[in-house]
DNA sequence: GATATTTGTTGCGTAAAATGATATATATGC
DNA sequence: GCATATATATCATTTTACGCAACAAATATC
């Protein structure tokens, strides 16, 4: 038994399914299957009961996942009391952003911490941003970048990088709308996300029916389509300020305003005491 | 982190020694020095201040051995735990006895616990019957078969398997000797041990001064000196009852006889809780 | 004080184990 | 009944672990 097999087997518990397990442990499959496999073999006993449709707990599943996540709470216990006895901070600490974030805010936050601290090592994984509160709640990463929405999940600590204005955007090219017309202008939105409920609100206190020209996934592709002229965007301003089209671009003035966006860290509270996340954490005054 | 290294771990704190840690743990000393560096690396604290003369146990260490001692105690419990959730014992137990009681009571006893419980394994090792207690206080060893000292250690449970005669042996060709001189007899005797301390007091009530002609380790090789016509040895009937040279050996009748030896097992009574441990245990009614 | 001995570590070649890609078997859904 | 989904078996490859022997450093021995 090794702290991988434990974190691995808490990973299927929880999924309850092979692929989706073995991607978040970061491994194929069949390693998984058989991971899971020689820790049965080595407990004796069947931890999931399992045919090529479903996987579940058996009971002898249960009462190891609950030894599972204490042990590796201990694992974890036992490291940090070292690291503090050690005066270095080290290990590894793992992040999630989108690739806007990584562009903007990132560097800037990532240099400091490698310098302060230089042997912790970083893991980045970058994906929707959309993911990122649900990807911390569900223990996959310490750290994640996003903009914080209305309201905060129990358990869950934000803490504010900046405030990005939410603008809308349009080509430099196309004349200016009149304020009038907005069921007439072909609107560029994210498909999902809090920059789009924002807009729908906003929209509907105007009480317009958006034309919605496109719906499209990431600010970059938002920004590409405005900037050809497809119609108008709404993005945050960060976003702007790290696009090569951003010369192509302008800003409108638009009343009233969208609330600011609110880009932060997010993290579980109880991590916080981990010096390592902790120490990322604190690096933000 | 896995099991193995922390039992490595635990044994390397407990011998600060790499060689004889590494004997108990069945690795060599190259394997263990680079499997406590592991842990090390791993944990980015030195667990152990060394240099090629002395091992001591860094402060980290000391912090990191309860955690290894609780983390082994649960991994144990809950593989207990899963035990009677399966219904059939399974897993490996560890036994240490003498050569001799290997060929004696040893047979008997596992073919019958094999029969019950096909599904364990046993580890068996054999050595001087005199480490079976140190072995067991040790925690190196799960049972070991012995003879019981005057006074047991705390913790320390023993369950008779039978009582053997400990007797006076010499010779067929050898002329009976009268019982007056003792002194002039020559004796051969084990180095040490229970048998030895016995014969000892029994001289010293007789108050006769005794003539030794060779202190030997093994009861096996008493015996065959015996049987050469060397002299007189003492040994617990049940070597003979095994040996090829019996019927070249008679047993005297000497008074005041001995005590009996009792030879049962040994195990740590927190042990005893454990289902192999007392599956093996309670098999001798 | 020179030599021998003890003992932890390291280099190297081999053996074992883990892994990913692919194929397979089997269950489910339409 | 065919298409899909999914856990597992197989195989080739990579990674890891191990033991042996050499080494280095410290102590013991005379």
């Amino acid at each position: 038994m090794d702290i991988r097999s434990l974190k691995q087997f808490i990973s299927l518990a929880v999924n309850l399914h092979f692929g989706r397990a073995s991607e978040v442990s970061h491994v194929s499959p069949s390693a998984l299957s058989r991971s899971i496999r020689r820790l049965e073999d080595e407990l004796g006993v069947s931890l999931f009961e399992r045919n090529n449709r479903n996987v579940a707990l058996t009971r002898a599943g249960k009462l190891f996942l609950t030894y599972a996540r204490d042990s590796l709470g201990q694992w974890d216990a036992i490291r940090n009391e070292l690291m503090e006895e050690s005066g270095e901070l080290h290990g590894e600490i793992s992040m999630y952003c989108s690739v806007t974030a990584s562009y903007s805010f990132l560097f800037d936050i990532l240099a400091r911490f490698r310098n302060d601290h230089p042997r912790v090592e970083i893991k980045l994984h970058t994906g929707d941003p959309e993911d990122a509160i649900a990807r911390i709640l569900a223990g996959d990463e310490d750290i994640a970048i996003g903009a914080r929405p209305v309201r905060l999940q129990a358990g869950l600590a934000f803490r504010l990088i900046e405030f990005s204005p939410l603008v809308f955007i349009a080509s430099k090219d196309q004349p200016q709308q009149s304020a009038e017309n907005w069921a007439e202008i072909p609107m560029i939105l994210s498909e999902r996300g809090l920059a789009r409920r924002r807009v729908d609100e906003w929209f509907r206190e105007l009480g317009v029916q958006p034309r919605i020209y496109a719906q499209v996934a990431g600010n970059e592709a938002i920004v590409s389509m405005v900037s050809l002229g497809f119609g108008v965007g709404v993005v945050p301003r960060i976003v702007l300020d790290n696009s090569p089209l951003s010369n192509t671009i302008r800003i409108l003035d638009v009343k009233p305003a969208l609330d600011d966006y609110e880009v932060g860290l997010f993290a579980l509270e109880k991590k916080l005491s981990s010096p390592l996340v902790n120490a990322f954490w604190s690096q933000l005054k």
